[in-house]
DNA sequence: TTTT
DNA sequence: TTTT
């Protein structure tokens, strides 16, 4: 079998770090990839995926990765599912990531910003300012997975790899 | 941006093959794609991952497929989302496939059976029999997307590339 | 069978834009792709692989293309082979792009460029001169890209897609 | 940068399994990959594209592969270099797999083989094994896979991952 | 022959 | 030098 995604997009929020009971990291973000083709109505749609980082990618990617900022991720697709409150089944598609680039960065000019992988992530960074704009440059386009009312459900047993 | 995915998989059930209004044919089949890891229960677990095919190639694959058969999909993720009944907002993300592989048929012995773009559709969807085996050789594991009373909303409104 | 490849890296020089007999473009670029680890001498280290465009592509990458830019690659490894002047077969392995993004561009802040597909031309064309070479298709070929002496033939039969 | 290859495709020949003097497995094997058209001669045509795995999945592929066998491959380009006897310069172009899946197998009548990597199951961590070195890294290097008469030598320099 |  |  076999499992590989890779994708190129813009953050459309700040990532979300969180730490599972035991201490584990984890890092969430949505990337809104444009579609290669214009809708009937003549306009350009993204895809919005979700994806998820752990351990150190996680705390490398809270670190450096900020909302609008062009990303390449690579990864699989995993399907998860709970119980919601209406008792409903819910089935939730993510790509956990295992390698994360930074394509932009806002203080260096217009570089690469190195990788997810090997970086040493260094301090808090953060680096302020930033936060502009919408996702993708332009279009108010909304992100569809937050804080939506679903329980987050992040345990130690979700630790892939 | 780019958005990519290739997968290797067995199909849950048979494909179902539908026409949108104007007569484009789209076929819908669910993929077991094995988990590289077990869990920490120690059970080897699968994503089903949801796939799409348009036109030509939804023909061939209605034709070729079977519940099963192990397949190597290539394709983008797309999330697309309706509104439930209950007036919730309920996101799907399927895998939009551009090139299908069929890893093995039954009655070629044990050789590859062709491409999914090219091939020559030939004739009569093959039903017969079918249907043997639980998808993955063994564990009765349930394909969750099913009709499980979610509208289905196939326009041609829908359609990619 | 399938054959896929996604790269991320830099331009090595500007790229190549030649047409073949019937005027059909072809764009060639190295992307200088970092490699993942260090060297046991402690140095990072990168593949040079080189890339093939066709047509409308080759067009879009000749005029947004530059030595030192960062790009995205997707496409299909091809190998051809020749036999050089010693009378030795030499075989050259290049990566036939179906898909370019532009990571960078100077002059346009710190945005994605836009993809490589759709991308009107826009102006330069560069139209020039060049024209020999078979490229990629029957056997026993040229390649069209090296002026070191070898004799160059790029036909119309070498079109791939 | 991000450097991913997939392919799919029959072995021309049985796998080549040889050992650092460090005592590291490494197997060599060419996979040839039909082209997804015809040549305007009407063939079909396949690309021989090589392939070198490492340590374990290097002792599992010289255990289950044989020539004609279809297997997919999961890893990234490397392109190495070394001076031939008669002082030019040789680019070899090889795909380093991290991941082989045997799509067919003689004697399991028409099912999937199972994994070349053999995960390590419990929750965590595995991901085995250390990283870096880089194989074919240094300059200057010989091919260890042409018994034409080239000096060989592998040396665990080279081991990548 | 290589990019940052 | 190539597989089906």
């Amino acid at each position: 079998m076999l499992n590989r995604v890779i994708l190129i997009g813009r953050l459309t929020r700040d990532p979300e770090l969180r730490y599972t009971p035991a201490g584990v990291a984890v890092t969430q973000f949505t990337l809104a990839v444009d579609r290669p083709f214009s809708s009937n109505q003549g306009q350009r749609e993204a895809d919005f995926i979700p994806v998820v980082t752990w351990r150190q990618l996680a705390e490398t990617c809270a670190n450096y990765l900020r909302k609008g900022r062009l990303a390449a991720v690579e990864g699989r697709i995993q399907v998860r599912n709970y119980d919601n409150n209406e008792g409903r089944r819910v089935y939730v598609t993510e790509v956990i990531a295992d390698n994360v680039r930074f394509l932009e960065s806002p203080n260096s000019g217009n570089r690469e910003d190195g990788s997810g992988m090997g970086g040493s992530s260094g301090g808090g960074s953060s680096s302020g300012g930033g936060n502009r704009g919408s996702y993708g440059g332009g279009r108010e386009q909304q992100d569809p997975f937050q804080d939506d009312g679903r329980p987050i459900d992040i345990s130690d047993d979700d630790l892939p790899f």
